[in-house]
DNA sequence: TTTCTTTATCGTAATATTGCAATAAGACAA
DNA sequence: TTGTCTTATTGCAATATTACGATAAAGAAA
């Protein structure tokens, strides 16, 4: 069918997923890397920075922007896309369960 | 096209990607957590408490496993299904970065 | 105003994902 | 052997994703 059933899951289960479905693409991630470590964070030079289309960059953006991981600011002619601080925490917080659970060894 | 541009990116960031895409569905977090609380890691029991069709359930765990968060060892006439320690160990490694820095304000 | 710059959106083609019924494959039991 | 239990695979339909050229939209600069 190609349509997840997301009633079947809890909100949190859901938006877990739509933070790692966003990052799970590679050039989202360089996105997100990017941003992590360049002062700048105008439109244009993320555009520079990952080897794909403009077209395809703004739209890798706006599914960055829709799962709330990066924000968009006018600035002028151009926008500044910034992490989301507050999302990202919460996706530290969502997934440290697994990460300290997966510290000790498992059963088999 | 549909065909994700894998070469343009780092073997780095391909994983992260793919670790970060296999965690992108809700019914896969919900196995990740299953597997992360629950003493029984035995296949039969992930199905049973996820609400979709054994035949997908299956799917997902195969996702899993091939993304690596996941590994299945033959108990007998079933699987025990368990996570896979190092990968989750690489994974929160990979995203440690990104979550350090939006510990700080942002630029914008 | 016109033009340039910057970013978003549209349209399209190719490929991927999701979900399930049906079935296959494997191990165990009798 | 046959039957049962457990998990994987196949086949299919519906939907989603990826990528890019073309174009639109909106502000800056002239």
């Amino acid at each position: 069918m190609g349509l997840t059933k997301t009633d079947n899951f809890t909100a949190e289960q859901n938006e877990l997923a739509a933070f790692a479905k966003a990052l799970g693409h590679p050039a989202r991630v360089a996105i997100i890397e990017y941003l992590s470590t360049q002062a700048s964070c105008v439109c244009g030079s993320i555009v520079d920075a990952i080897p794909l289309a403009q077209a395809t960059v703004s739209q890798h953006l706006k599914e960055l922007k829709n799962a709330g991981l990066i924000q968009g600011n006018v600035e002028g002619n151009s926008i500044c896309y910034c992490l989301n601080p507050e999302k990202w925490k919460k996706f530290k917080q969502m997934l440290e369960p697994t990460f300290t659970h997966t510290e000790k060894p498992v059963c088999c």
